[in-house]
DNA sequence: TCTGGGGTCCTAGGACCC
DNA sequence: TCTGGGGTCCTAGGACCC
């Protein structure tokens, strides 16, 4: 058996724990740069506000209703989820973290200790809630896929006292015709129109669509899959997470900019800025990136810009996999210089972080000097290949202890910084909005709350 | 004026290998 | 007129997830 343990409203939760004053009023997060809403509370939704709207569409009806507006602060909820997450590991026997929000849980065998697995769920809810302050359902069913429908339904019913148990054959049968089909775990937009006109509505429906058609129209082997974990037979395993936190397949640092941008100088700062991020992630993972891709992208909402709205480059880094910032950035500077088209208005960078590994797996030396970067000496030559572990390492440590951005790279910082001036860094211009973010209550020493 | 970010998995086609 | 079979690797793109 599986249980999905899901947060409740996430983000709007985790600015409630440290705000109770916002409990019972309409509350919303918005993403990045201040952009769309991310996360709602439950008065916000009875508002018709929805998943996704852009801030500057809403703003007026969030104005009339009073609602309290959030930016989002990832400190904060980052390690609210790592609280969560940590609960869990010392409950259930395995846990996978799904996302911020989510874990599934290897219920088998538990029973035995806790009389039913509807009360083992009913506990580890109740521990979650005591000990982080937030709100979670949970559903428990023999496949994943069934787990997050039950979870659905235990959310959308406060009365089952956020938890739904599909222990049985009769149980699962009505459950199934509670859920339309677009709100089934794998089914998007796209496939819901597709099943739309061919006349399944609900999960119930798609339970029963021959295995044939599924393969044809919902993905291949992926729509085979879905259809029978929703019969009950598990096609999906849990991958437990170690130690709470996951490990990535890929690593990815994007940012729509501030303003727009048109200087290869202010996009490079930008791209340089994000691979330092991505990269400090894959060091904190443990591992090093062999493929490295940068794109650029257009703003997709402007009348007057035709597609393609993104461009993007891929390169296997001809010396093998690395984690050292400053190697990744001179193959990330080349990339952009094959994509840059000038007098172009950019509106968005990212970059990404393929093909992980633990290090010394595929180091790789080369044969021919690496084009580029072209080593400037034998030094450099030396280092091309091999990275600088211990430069890495102080950076990350600086960084971690002082905080971020402590210590970068020059290229990573915007022009009046230039050159390790000490002090204040200037805002850079790539750099969004972030006008309504609350403290890091649990994170940053200065910002911890004050009781009296 | 203002429209997010970070992931996963799968497929298809081309280049290349023996 | 006729032009193999079985692979791998890489890239791009689509669909989905939270």
């Amino acid at each position: 058996m599986y249980g999905l343990l899901d947060c409740n409203n996430f983000y709007v939760s985790c600015e409630r724990v440290f705000q109770p004053r916002y409990e019972g009023r309409p509350v919303v997060v918005l993403s990045n740069n201040d952009g769309n809403i991310i996360s709602r509370s439950a008065e916000a939704k009875a508002l018709g506000l929805r998943m996704g709207d852009p801030y500057f569409q809403v703003k007026e009806l969030l104005h009339q209703h009073d609602v309290a507006v959030f930016s989002s602060n990832y400190a904060l909820y980052g390690d609210m989820s790592r609280r969560v997450m940590w609960y869990l590991g010392q409950t259930a026997p395995a846990v996978e973290v799904y996302s911020i929000d989510e874990a599934f849980l290897d219920l088998a065998g538990l029973e035995k200790y806790h009389g039913s697995l509807d009360t083992f769920a009913r506990k580890i809810r109740a521990g979650v809630k005591s000990r982080t302050g937030i709100p979670t359902c949970v559903g428990v069913a023999p496949t994943k896929t069934l787990a997050k429908l039950a979870n659905r339904i235990a959310k959308k019913n406060p009365d089952l006292g956020g938890v739904l148990y599909l222990d049985n054959a009769e149980r699962r049968a009505w459950a199934l015709t509670q859920v339309e089909v677009g709100d089934v775990w794998g089914i998007g937009r796209q496939y819901a129109a597709k099943l739309a006109a061919a006349g399944v509505g609900t999960a119930a429906d798609l339970a029963r669509v021959p295995d044939a058609w599924a393969r044809k129209h919902l993905g291949g082997v992926v729509g085979a899959r879905l259809v029978q974990e929703l019969q009950g037979r598990p096609c999906a395993g849990l991958h437990p997470s170690e130690d709470g936190t996951l490990s990535r397949q890929s690593l990815s640092c994007s940012r729509t900019f501030g303003r727009p941008l048109s200087a290869f100088s202010d996009v490079l700062g930008a791209v340089s800025a994000f691979l330092s991020r991505a990269a400090e992630k894959l060091r904190a993972q443990g591992d090093t990136a062999h493929v490295l891709t940068v794109y650029i992208s257009k703003n997709r909402f402007a009348t007057n810009v035709q597609p393609p709205f993104s461009r993007s480059a891929t390169l296997t880094l001809p010396i093998g996999p690395t984690a050292d910032t400053t190697v990744l950035l001179s193959y990330a500077r080349a990339l952009l210089n094959r994509l840059w088209e000038p007098g172009t208005v950019y509106h968005k960078a990212g970059v990404v972080l393929d093909g992980l590994e633990p290090p010394g797996v595929g180091q790789q030396l080369t044969l021919f000097a690496p084009t580029p970067p072209e080593p400037e000496n034998k030094r450099e030559e030396k280092t091309a290949a091999t990275g600088r572990p211990a430069l890495m390492a102080s950076l990350d440590a600086l960084n971690s202890r002082f905080g971020k951005g402590t210590v970068r790279l020059a290229a990573a910082v915007p022009a009046p910084g230039r050159g390790g001036v000490v002090g204040k860094a200037h805002a850079a211009p790539w750099e969004g909005k972030a006008q309504w973010r609350s403290p890091a209550f649990t994170t940053r020493l200065e910002d911890l709350l004050i009781v009296q």
